[in-house]
DNA sequence: ATGAGATCAAGAATTATTCTAAATAAAAAA
DNA sequence: TTTTTTATTTAGAATAATTCTTGATCTCAT
């Protein structure tokens, strides 16, 4: 079990723990929180919907998990803490982790004000992933 | 008046001439559909908050605008057609436009299975702006 | 054990957006 | 020009994700 002490007054309890848990076992596939709520369900049938809500947002707030917003569409999940992007294929709807090329700067390609304060960066890219570009190309 | 031939079977009615305008003047400030439509009433006070909703889906669609998303919040409208990014000042909330820095390439920095097929790139940036970065260092 | 404070559950409330259906306006045909 | 067709606008209902509210339950320090 690891360790969850440095994440402040952060308290892992039953319900978090599912949530997270979810979150990390496979398939590691960017769920919405209602998809999160029915595998959740599966470990512990009593959880509500507004918990796993509650749940998400608090492991949001501890660090524990990311928030990712493609467009307007229900928010998805990801317990990659590494900095990373997304990539979205529009043919098979799955999102995929993209990590910058080592030694690469993503802001630095910005132009941008003197004197601004950069804090988070939010990228998402979209197309095709590999094997559907491919069958679409047959 | 501009020229909006080459847009398809786009038809520039009234409705969506009073939409867009309110988008390019001043003040281009990424406003959401409801500011969109506190706007357009003042040119056109009979206008109706779905229509805005029609008109941007379809200036959108045309070509002529385009939607921002920061994360769940309301979409925001920019007639900024040049490829470009946005930076969002946590402080004063302001949406500023930002373009890559000449010969850069925003999407070379990230590391893509072989054969991926990008379509879009959509960022985000968020911190800052100079003048909220000044006021908070006194 | 007890009491204070955090967390959970269920459902109501909210909000941005989309849908529906009827009315209106514009374009095409006669 | 009149008629017919098609697209657009409107108002309000419907939707969907999320947040809020309230009371119940749990946890932890005393």
């Amino acid at each position: 079990m690891p360790d969850f002490s440095g994440f402040g007054e952060f308290r892992m309890t039953k319900q978090r723990r599912v949530v997270y848990d979810v979150l990390v076992d496979e398939p590691r596939d960017h769920p919405t929180a209602s998809e999160v709520f029915l595998r959740a369900k599966n470990r512990m049938p009593g959880i509500s919907l507004a918990t796993v809500y509650n749940c998400l947002e608090t492991l949001t707030h501890a660090g524990l998990v990311k928030q990712v917003n493609l467009d307007r569409d229900a928010s998805r999940y990801c317990p990659n803490l590494k900095p990373h992007a997304h990539f979205f294929c529009s043919e098979c709807e799955q999102v995929f982790d993209i990590t910058p090329r080592p030694s690469a700067d993503p802001c630095a390609v910005w132009e941008l004000p003197e004197g601004t304060r950069i804090d988070h960066l939010d990228v998402t890219l979209k197309g095709k992933c590999p094997a559907c570009a491919r069958a679409g190309h047959p």
